[in-house]
RNA sequence: GUGAAAGUAGCUCAGUCGGAUAGAGCACCGGGUUGUGGUCCCGGGGGUCGCGGGUUCGAAUCCCGUCUUUCACCCCA
């Protein structure tokens, strides 16, 4: 019987491995240049652990069962919870502040589309206990390094940034009523997610008041801190954004952001600083996002302390990467690959092979002892960087020694080159 | 969860007014007489045409269901 993968998981090959490890590798060295640490969880959790921050209705996408004591756990759909959970446990005791980093594997009940899978990874980066809104530049200046880092410029990509603080004030200037504020969020978010028509439709369902719509309108279109100013007055958010703008120039990121009232994050958890990033085609889903939550620990039964932070998944990364031909990978490398020329060594192979390897370097043999050229093609086939051919020189103590990328060959007594490596380790 | 399109070898695809042993390229395996790879030449294996049912003398081809993929919704932590 043919069993077929699972609707919306990957399998991954020795190639796709190697694109993977390459992509998680990299999120982790910038991780670490930043000064983050690793942190990871469990894959599941308490099913009520992802409803406190969510809701009920976000219970249809986990993937949630009962173990054998009753339980109802769930899959991780998303680490925070876990992060929050982790640090109130320990929140006395850690040294502030808190940054750490994970790359867990999450998975989501939802319709696989382009750029969406049920399972996938997910770089998270946290800062916790800074209010400063330099943690924030910080947060996304760490995205940036890596988005950068791997060749991806400000003509590819772009930060959206906004202000939950600034959206909250100027829907007040407007006089949107405090109760519909969490669902004007999520319906702001969808602005350019939606058809123009259907926006306005469902805007004026929520905000009956014309007046009002139209103001809101002209916010969501406005593309500098200064216009905000002139039409809605100076908020106290204004000082934290613009703060926010001149450290990412300071830190040399500048040109990859800007500010865009019209992000908003549909959660309604973030308190401040709100970020996306997009491809500069728009053509994708958003690659990341994140901002700040100040109120979740809390939430979670910790104490209020600040925090932020971004998510990055590896669905869409992928696909713009690839796109822009900088998706690289990682493939098997070799040090040595033992070849012999006929069957009376196989001995000698084996025995010189594990002694490599015994020495830290990486190297394999032919199971059969086909022909030489048989034996350096699968060398080839397996990218090693040099081979060692053994035949009747071997009598006499000698090894042959061939470079595979110079094409140049030479004997060398054995006892002589196992010294010689020994040196190199 | 809703709607649309697609599914033929490991991969990319050809093949349908319904007709005989279902093809190609790439990949894989083997060979090209003496101890040298990344090129070349020759050969080989591999498909119950996604799966199940129906119509028909006969189905890869037509119809229904189902699974998967892709796209658009819902959602997007």
């Amino acid at each position: 019987m043919k069993i077929p993968p699972v609707k919306g998981t990957r399998d991954f090959y020795p190639p796709d491995m190697a694109v993977r490890n390459w992509l998680i590798d990299g999120w982790k060295k910038v991780s670490v240049r930043n000064g983050f640490e690793e942190y990871d969880g469990p894959i599941f959790e308490y099913l009520k652990m992802f409803q406190i921050k969510s809701g009920d209705e976000i219970v249809e996408q986990l993937f949630s069962f009962k173990d054998r004591g009753g339980r109802d756990l769930a899959i991780r759909p998303e680490i925070t919870p876990t992060l929050a959970r982790m640090v109130n446990q320990q929140i006395n005791s850690l040294p502030k502040p808190i940054k750490w980093f994970s790359v867990p594997r999450l998975c989501r009940a939802e319709r696989p589309q382009k750029g969406r899978l049920r399972e996938f990874f997910q770089w998270n980066i946290d800062i916790i206990g800074v209010d400063d809104v330099l943690a924030d530049a910080e947060v996304i200046f760490c995205a940036l390094d890596y988005l950068r880092d791997v060749g991806l410029t400000p003509d590819d990509i772009v930060v959206k940034i906004s202000s939950r603080k600034l959206l909250a004030a100027v829907l007040k200037e407007i006089g949107v009523p405090k109760e519909s504020l969490d669902s004007l969020y999520a319906l702001l978010d969808k602005k350019n997610k939606l058809p123009p028509e259907t926006f306005e439709k469902m805007l004026n369902e929520q905000l009956p008041d014309s007046e009002m719509a139209g103001k809101i309108r002209a916010f969501m279109g406005l593309e500098t801190i200064s216009q905000i100013e002139e039409m809605f007055g100076r908020q106290e958010a204004f000082d934290e954004i613009v703060t926010l703008m001149d450290w990412l120039n300071r830190m040399g990121v500048g040109d990859y952001c800007k500010f865009d009232p019209s992000v908003v994050r549909g959660l309604a958890y973030y308190t401040g600083i709100v970020f996306e990033i997009y491809d500069k085609a728009s053509e994708l889903r958003a690659i990341g996002g994140g901002g700040r939550f100040d109120d979740l620990l809390k939430q979670f039964g910790g104490t209020d302390i600040p925090a932020t932070g971004f998510g990055i998944g590896d669905c869409v990364l992928s696909i713009l990467l690839e796109e822009k031909g900088l998706l690289k990978t990682r493939p098997q490398q070799l040090d040595y690959f033992v070849a012999c020329v006929d069957e009376s060594f196989r001995d000698a192979v084996i025995e010189v092979t594990m002694r490599l390897r015994s020495n830290c370097f990486a190297s394999n043999f032919s199971y059969k002892a086909v022909k030489l050229s048989k034996q350096l093609k699968q060398a080839s086939d397996q990218n090693a960087q040099k081979c060692i051919i053994i035949g009747e020189e071997f009598k006499d103590n000698q090894l042959l020694v061939k470079d595979m990328v110079a094409g140049e060959q030479k004997t060398i007594e054995v006892d002589k080159f196992f010294a010689e490596l020994k040196s190199l380790v």
